[in-house]
DNA sequence: TAAATTTACGCAATCGATTCCGTTATTTAT
DNA sequence: ATAAATAACGGAATCGATTGCGTAAATTTA
């Protein structure tokens, strides 16, 4: 198979006699050439299938109109949708996504963005590992200039841009929604704390009730590890047993909070009326499953369109590695079936 | 901000007296390079934190160690496995994974074909949009040896490496089932018919009722132009209405068979046993929802990391755009609630 | 009409890694 | 001991696009 010879600049400023300078700033409509070269150049390009190497444009500027993203799981519905929020903006203006995921763990987060380093990304999009506690690899970027937004779970201690959402607020609305609905024995399914936004999940959740004048209760509040199907069912099962079970349950996720559903079921209990359970992230099971499940909706997609515009507008702009930027946005109750119980039970 | 300047093999050479030629080739294990020479030289590198500059190798090779990929949307599970399937496999061996999506259009498609393109990609891995027909804009890569593997939704008419399912025999054991369970009058949700995947699992539902002697009632299979949840209701609803309503459905996906039930469900017509459903995909949705559905599970996530490990191993081969070669994999039938009589009708 | 601008373009260096040819030492074969 | 082979490395061109600086011609200004 003869493989076909690319045409380049060179080719072009042979066939039209023009210097390479020339095509080059004509193709990208610089000033000083005039309107008809630039419309010859332009027409004879098309002819002739010019196609530029983005890769030699890159080394000249030494960046390749490429954003870099570096997630846990790619199969997550809201990082789905986040990506495609991503790809969506960035493809507008004409720039490239590469895609990266680290599986929740620290180790392939690190080795994962230093290949994105290495490949020169515009900027860096990312959501961290559970793992993740030192983001000292993050700090290359930063040196050079290059910005990073982090969406969702982001670090505490690192100056940049962060998209997220309130998550305090979230929780605190979800965990009222539930005391609204009856609930005084209301369960947490708490996420790894050292990730601030199950911290702030918690902490909404615990000031919802403070402030309803109801009581912690320790034994009500579960921290999972990576709140998975499985853990879900395995804390669902332990709550349900206790001599005073819960009436309600606010989990920091949809998966666990799924599970936490048809447990109850198997076990004879009434969801919503013996229990009512509220998820976060608004995940499409949640409409379908029975009961639908309530749950808290994450803008996914916005945020990734946002998180792109930053890196997209960065540019040129002076990086001010002392400043966080922050864009936090509103979530939304999504009350189902899982959570509107028939009869209300008198509120304390 | 100060940019911290980057190390290259200049500075390495510079630094530790050696040309850059031998840098470069140490770096690289070149044989040519003493073992005691390469640990030094490494050494340094490491030390001075040299990193190398993907974007000029690539410029000198002419490619970019990075697999493109071109799917309709990433917020689909199927899509969004795929996709994790390649970008694990990839980057095991140093590949990095683009993404962009065509929202289904053909217009996208092919911009967004153009982009990979100049991004000089090692490979191109494909899902076809619902819409295209033409496969022109594919031809470019054929031309320059770069391979492509079509994955799912597959061309007919265009010679490379296609990774898919056995659709056909998917279909006629699906239907196969229903038909074990006693329908006797089988509806098709059916996908467009020029992707050859929708024309594949119907051909496998209509040879399967003529095998066991069914008639085929034109009435009953529906043609759908995107399998959506929408459209599913209001081709349930329809079906439902007739005078002689059908007694189970296959869908060629699991979003118009979760629409089917939950549609017949709200018209009070009981899933399975008045009408039982079987869906294809096994989205996450299927085992959660209630009852649970049937459906054929496709190995999306292997699918991804056959498809990419066809462009890593082509690498050197000298391509024969006169070759198709294929994978096949097989399907499974997941036997959930919604297609498991309680009672069986008497088999015809 | 001479001087000052402006317009429209060319020259050549540059980005960083790779690789085809050499060129020395050093070892092996005869 | 001398020719032949091998090992270990260097020189310099190359990939394709970009851009600071320079220049000739065309236009405007005084």
């Amino acid at each position: 198979m003869k493989i076909k010879k690319e045409v380049t600049i060179y080719d072009l400023a042979k066939e039209l006699n023009y210097s390479p300078s020339t095509i080059s700033r004509a193709l990208n409509n610089h000033k000083s050439i005039s309107k008809k070269t630039i419309k010859l150049i332009k027409d004879a390009a098309q002819e002739m299938g010019y196609r530029p190497n983005n890769l030699a444009a890159g080394l000249r500027n030494n960046k390749s109109n490429t954003i870099g993203v570096l997630i846990s799981r790619i199969n997550r519905p809201f990082m789905a949708s986040l990506i495609s929020g991503i790809e969506e903006t960035a493809r507008k203006e004409g720039y490239n996504v590469l895609i990266s995921q680290s599986n929740d763990k620290y180790e392939n987060e690190v080795s994962n963005c230093n290949a994105l380093y290495d490949s020169r990304i515009t900027g860096l999009i990312v959501s961290l590992s559970m793992e993740t506690v030192d983001t000292a690899h993050f700090q290359k970027f930063v040196e050079q200039g290059i910005p990073i937004v982090f969406v969702d779970r982001v670090p505490e201690n690192f100056n940049s841009y962060k998209v997220v959402i309130d998550n305090y607020t979230a929780g605190y609305t979800a965990t009222k929604h539930l005391i609204e609905q009856g609930c005084t024995r209301i369960a947490h399914f708490a996420g790894a704390q050292h990730r601030n936004i199950y911290e702030e999940r918690k902490k909404g959740y615990l000031d919802a009730l403070r402030d309803s004048g109801l009581p912690i209760l320790e034994e009500l509040v579960v921290h999972f590890k990576t709140l998975s199907f499985e853990e879900g069912t395995k804390a669902t099962k332990k709550l349900l047993k206790l001599d005073a079970p819960p009436d309600g349950i606010f989990s920091a996720n949809d998966t666990a909070a799924v599970s936490a559903v048809m447990c109850a079921k198997k076990m004879g209990v009434e969801v919503p009326d013996q229990l009512a359970v509220i998820g976060f992230n608004d995940d499409p099971i949640a409409s379908i499953m029975q009961p639908s499940l309530s749950t808290v909706s994450h803008p996914a997609s916005k945020m990734g369109a946002i998180s792109a515009r930053r890196i997209l507008n960065h540019s040129g702009h002076n990086y001010d590695s002392d400043l966080t930027e922050i864009t936090v946005l509103g979530t939304e109750i999504i009350q189902r079936d899982s959570s509107m119980k028939k009869t209300k039970a008198p509120t304390v």
